[in-house]
DNA sequence: CTGATACAGGACTAAAATGGTCCCCAATTA
DNA sequence: TAATTGGGGACCATTTTAGTCCTGTATCAG
């Protein structure tokens, strides 16, 4: 289903709820109660958000997560590589990939671009634009479609034999 | 990491090599080894394949699979789909979604949009443009980052408290 | 200075998903 | 009839994931 992880999708609903709020500090349990989700669970995520840069905490009373940088300067990117790790949709799409396969498989390249342009659509979406109930509007609902993914000078690749590179 | 799992790229790359040679039936057997794949996994792989409707399927001496349609028809949405379900980045991405959360987690708008984008441009490469071992030029390169998320007319959302939805 | 608050780090467990193998059956062809 | 090739599903081992808990440390109020 090429689905986020859990952890993921709550720490996203997270720091959307700090970013409502950007100007005071938010106590993890507090926001475990408001976001309904059970509050180790939650400080584990915030954990992982401050270790990636997203989130500074303070301790102590009246200490607390907020944000490191405006909503506006984060990423859907950022957040899910801070849980995950880099957005990669194959095993050789990031750079010190490992597959020993890249030879025989072929489609190592095309992949690699697919997972490029997953990775920059992510990247555009901010965690203001996450945050803000309604007002973003289809991201790509049109554009997408009109993307030439071959050059007009050249005609959409056929698979045929004669289109075969023997790469076997 | 959102990646694929490697049953589904498995998948990616035994299509395209049926895709190469379109016009021959080729046994799993085959297959695997052309790949470099262990014989019992491709041939799952296969099967789960020709179940979603991508490969065609015939017993016997000189059997073996094909494509059932060609690889300009087929995308890799179609791919992915075949081996995890349908691509949703969230539990809530998909209609029949069993989120009880959706009220206080107030980002499922926005991520199924995201969802509904990525979607799309996995919807927009096919397995031809897979198989071709190099033209396939940049998908988004640069209109992605050139697509607005928000109308002409309004500005970019930014996350404040005034902002807020005040849903909790 | 003391005590309460709140994060840091990491160990640990249970459950689920994943990858992979194997076996027996059904269809097709020579 | 025998050889070939896919169909379906059971099955297992491993890894990943989600989630909990405990002990330590920084910060603040009084």
């Amino acid at each position: 289903m090429l689905k986020l992880s859990k952890m993921t999708d709550y720490a996203a609903v997270v720091m959307a709820r700090i970013a409502r709020e950007p100007d005071s500090a938010h106590a993890a349990i507090d926001l475990a109660e408001s976001v309904q989700l059970p509050h180790p669970t939650v400080s584990k995520t915030l954990k992982a958000l401050v270790r990636a840069g997203l989130l500074e905490s303070r301790r102590g009373a009246l200490g607390g997560y907020r944000l490191a940088r405006p909503a506006s300067q984060i990423t859907a990117s950022d957040i899910i590589s801070a849980i995950e790790g880099p957005v990669a949709v194959t095993e050789c799409s990031h750079a010190d990939g490992d597959c020993e396969l890249v030879n025989t498989c072929g489609v190592a390249d095309n992949w690699q671009r697919v997972s490029y342009a997953i990775s920059e659509l992510l990247g555009s979406v901010t965690l203001a634009h996450l945050a803000s109930s309604a007002p973003l509007r289809m991201p790509v609902q049109l554009p997408i479609q009109a993307i030439s993914l071959y050059g007009d000078d050249e005609p959409p690749p056929m698979a045929t034999a004669a289109n075969s590179t023997g790469k076997r």
